[in-house]
RNA sequence: GCGCCCGUAGCUCAGCGGAUUAGAGUAUUGGCCUCCGAAGCCAAGGGUCGUGGGUUCGAAUCCCGCCGGGCGCGCCA
């Protein structure tokens, strides 16, 4: 029998339903912790959808399912302890309330478990990849790489929380025409040509960062004729910053995989010649293209182009090749809804190999653009402008947590507004600071307490009988929920979310109750809550990448 | 024009495997520090869930049209 009350009911329902509706007797359960506190700690509205193909009333079958839920529970002593008799409520709602005991159960499970609440093995060690960030080196990062990391690392985060291996890898697009134009741009710079004037190249980059690469370029006396040095030096020098703003970000990369390796390697050719020996490929206008039509695309894709270079969705294709030789089952890209139309494309692609890997195959998470606005104005995000938002600029200006939870705190299809004003003038209202706030006063009371309790072993959780404290055991035991979900989802907006609600109503009950109360037994059981919303608190800021400082 | 995504309180956003009274934060207004940190708490006002239809006993949630916004539609990446 489960252990966990939300599964214990979902079994005692399909009982019900097995007995008072065969027909649905298969059917998924959904049980629901409610808005209301009148309504319950759960509830379910199986009756009202098993209504219809039973040809009932449905609250006639929620009755009946009620009547089944109440017999089971009456039958054996543990369930009793732990459910009271459930009741029927509006249409046909079946509503379940715990036993006060049953409910702060969770305390002790917390502090036993610490770090692992929450974790599960559901994935079973499966290999997974993690795509993010993939920022050209042709620039700086900017904001919307600072989402797509927050966000990555985030999935990879509760990836790993579910029991799945995960390797987050950074792709770098090392060997297309954006990299000579970056050469070519930082070598007119270094000749002292400016943007427009001639000798400039088409579409360079004129960024202010080109001309401190051309200054350090030749600072290091390099010879401004040999572009492959100008080009090296530039990508060396971009990786370099790159690196620099991910790690103040706080985000790490399992594996780098060079774009220019899958050329070196003749990955490329051979994705080509495989499309060829299927078929999938004719000569037109001196170019070769691929049928994509075949596939549901609306037009077949130049593959290569009549100047005998590939166009860049080969080796996109061909590296995710390696993401399936190298064992990757299951894959997931973060990337902006700017490259959506390469979804296909590489889905496609890896279709036409015919080498088995599923349709759907890889996994995509879109995220929109971030506008950012300063002074009411909309700031252009722009690499080839040169004036955008960095990410090092943001960490400066508000913060390494307070930048990861605001861009894991929106779902990635949501275009959100980042208003520098706002984060700037107001930045302790960021509500990473409520969280972590939260967070910081329980240490505290732990401070004054002489230490904070090793274990629930000197706890009666019986004591706590309050509301706030039922309140705050039900969203202490939501938590491992809350993970699964997002991670089905990959959603970690979830997780910020759920911490939200967290720390308010610990922010509420440590204005209503004292903590530190004369009763030794109740003091212990209080400080037993405080330890494990405190563990809550870290386990859910670690997966999304910010502090849990006990002070602030 | 075609495709994908979005439109929920003044502002920033949750909710959207249909269902019991639509939620947070912020802003506004009014309270709470002789007592564990006021980066906090309590309370009030504020929404015909873009709009018009449809399906349903029941729609913010599903379907269609329209309006508004974003992104994409290269022998660029």
């Amino acid at each position: 029998m489960a252990t966990d009350p939300k599964a214990l009911i979902e079994e005692l329902l399909r009982k019900a339903l097995q007995e008072k509706a065969p027909q649905s007797a298969s059917m998924p359960i959904f049980i629901e912790r409610p808005k209301q506190a009148d309504h319950g700690d759960f509830s379910t509205n199986v009756a009202l959808q098993a209504a219809k193909s039973e040809k009932r009333k449905p609250r006639d079958l929620a009755i009946e399912l009620q009547a089944s839920v109440t017999a089971q529970v009456s039958a054996s002593a543990t369930l009793s302890a732990i459910i009271e008799k459930p009741e029927v409520a509006g249409p046909g709602f079946i509503n379940f309330k715990l036993k006060a005991g049953a409910k702060t159960a969770v305390i002790r499970r917390i502090l036993e478990e610490g770090a692992g609440f929450g974790r599960t093995r559901e994935g079973r060690g499966e290999k997974v990849q993690v795509e993010f960030v993939s920022a050209n080196p042709t620039g700086p990062l900017h904001v919307g790489h600072g989402r797509q990391a927050a966000l990555g690392d985030a999935i990879a985060a509760l990836l790993e929380s579910q029991g799945y291996a995960v390797t987050r890898e950074f792709y770098y697009n090392d060997a297309g025409a954006q990299i000579e134009n970056l050469a070519l741009s930082v070598q007119a710079r270094a000749r002292g040509i400016g943007s427009g004037e001639p000798g400039w190249p088409k579409d360079g980059y004129n960024g202010e960062y080109i001309q401190e690469i051309a200054r350090d370029f030749v600072g290091q006396s390099g010879e401004l004729a040999d572009l492959e040095a100008v080009r090296r030096f530039a990508v060396a020098y971009l990786r370099a910053e790159q690196d620099a703003d991910l790690k103040a970000f706080g985000v790490r990369f399992d594996v780098y995989y060079l774009e220019s390796s899958l050329y070196a390697d003749g990955k490329v050719d051979q994705v080509v010649r495989t499309w060829a020996a299927h078929g999938k490929t004719y000569e037109k206008d001196g170019a070769l293209w691929l049928r994509t039509t075949e596939y549901g695309d609306d037009k077949d894709r130049v593959v290569r182009k009549s100047d005998g270079t590939y166009t860049y969705f080969v080796p996109d294709v061909a590296y995710h090749v390696t993401k399936w030789q190298r064992g990757f089952r299951k894959v997931t890209n973060v990337q902006g809804t700017d490259h959506h139309s390469t979804v296909t494309r590489v889905r496609v692609g890896l279709q036409a190999l015919a080498l088995g890997i599923p349709p759907g195959y890889p996994d995509y998470v879109l995220h929109s653009l971030v506008k950012v606005m300063r002074g009411g104005a909309e700031v252009k995000i722009s690499k080839r402008a040169g004036s955008y938002v960095t990410v090092r600029d943001l960490i400066e200006w508000v913060g390494r947590d307070a930048v990861r939870f605001f861009l894991v705190s929106r779902k990635a299809d949501s275009e959100f507004v980042f208003d520098i004003d706002l984060a700037l003038a107001k930045s302790e209202e960021n509500p990473v600071y409520y969280v972590q706030y939260a967070h910081a006063r329980v240490c505290s009371v732990f401070a004054q307490a002489g230490g904070a309790p090793k274990d629930a072993a000197g706890a009666n959780p019986d004591l706590l009988r309050g509301e706030r404290e039922m309140a705050l055991a039900a969203r202490l035991a939501e938590y491992p929920e809350v993970l699964a979900t997002a991670t089905r989802e990959l959603a970690p907006h979830a997780v910020a979310f759920y911490l939200r609600e967290l720390a308010g109503e610990f922010h509420s009950y440590y204005n209503a109750e004292r903590i530190l109360v004369e009763d030794e037994a109740l003091r212990a059981a209080r400080l037993a809550l405080c330890a494990a919303v405190r563990q809550t608190l870290a386990n859910g800021l670690s997966l999304i990448g910010v502090s849990a400082p006990e002070k602030m």
